[in-house]
DNA sequence: TTAGCTGCTGGAGTCGACTCCAGGTCAAGC
DNA sequence: GCTTGACCTGGAGTCGACTCCAGCAGCTAA
């Protein structure tokens, strides 16, 4: 994946490598994947929900992310990383346009993030304890299984063995 | 909701009731619903992609769920609750029909779930930290957005202030 | 008899976040 | 000039788990 002998893609890279070492840093799709590990897909299906703005074009079309684009992206990363959804992460990037009008709205968002985050742990550590137990009934278990026969019982009756 | 005066839809289920107070216990779509919970095209959904059984047709062609219907859906419902998918559910029904056979597979599934619980607990936990960190950031501030910062500030350099 | 309700079917639509595709252009290197 | 690879576009498809719809039939109380 990493160590491969110079392909025809290297070397059209290291072109606009020589460019960015005049200082230019103007990154095409394909640098941008890889700086971001996002698929170019992902980037142009960004793109087209404006969760970026319209990306400058070269003169042959293709799109060039500037240091902007890059940081935005950093930005979108972080948000999903946090479990914003792609809606609620374009609302935090208006808002960081506006930073001063932002706080209010931005905590709001943030703490009703963090209060459904912490009500899905909970949900997550009863199903946690309650598997743990179907695993620990299984172990002692000579036959059978007690993880069924548990999912079973927990309707009305204590069940009568078989029918 | 509940209190009402008693409408067609009530006296038409009477009709029903009476039949079950014999001691047959058929149950209509419509009263599975009541039962469970679950609305009626769910009903229709989990048979048509076979997590139940073909049910049973009453002479004009409604369907009749009887008791081992529903302890199957009792099944399905707390095994749902348990964060298995519906794939996996068919896969524990199966087993559930044949519970010699079953063990290994339902343990091995069983613990599968429980570690991907386990992992999913603990990125949320992380998120939890992060997000409470940002709250509290926030409470200090006097103006701007210290959510907003913070989650461009964790990009590479320590941010210059603003440009 | 009729209104009103419940139920039936096959099929389409929904959600979010992509992912894939065909058919094309463009630039670099041999 | 040709090959190769990167990139472009619009549009369709995917996943899971439903949800909605039109158009119809059957049952029951008044």
């Amino acid at each position: 994946m990493s160590i491969s002998s110079s392909s025809s893609t290297d070397r059209a890279a290291k072109g606009r490598r020589d460019k960015k070492a005049r200082g230019e840093a103007r990154h095409r799709i394909g640098d941008v994947t890889r700086l971001t590990g996002l698929s170019a897909d992902t980037l142009r299906y960004y793109e087209k929900i404006k969760l970026l703005r319209p990306v400058n074009r070269a003169a042959s079309g293709v799109r060039v992310y500037d240091e902007r684009d890059l940081s935005r992206l950093g930005f979108i990363q972080r948000a999903k990383a946090m479990n914003f959804s792609l809606d609620e992460i374009a609302r935090l990037l208006e808002m960081r346009e506006d930073p001063q009008h932002a706080r209010d709205e931005v905590r709001e968002l943030t703490h009703r993030k963090l209060e459904q985050v912490e009500s899905h742990m909970e949900e997550l550590d009863t199903l946690r304890k309650e598997l743990n137990l179907l695993i620990n009934l299984c172990r002692g278990a000579e036959a059978g299984c007690p993880i069924i026969d548990d999912l079973d019982s927990k309707s009305k009756r204590k069940k009568p063995k078989r029918s």
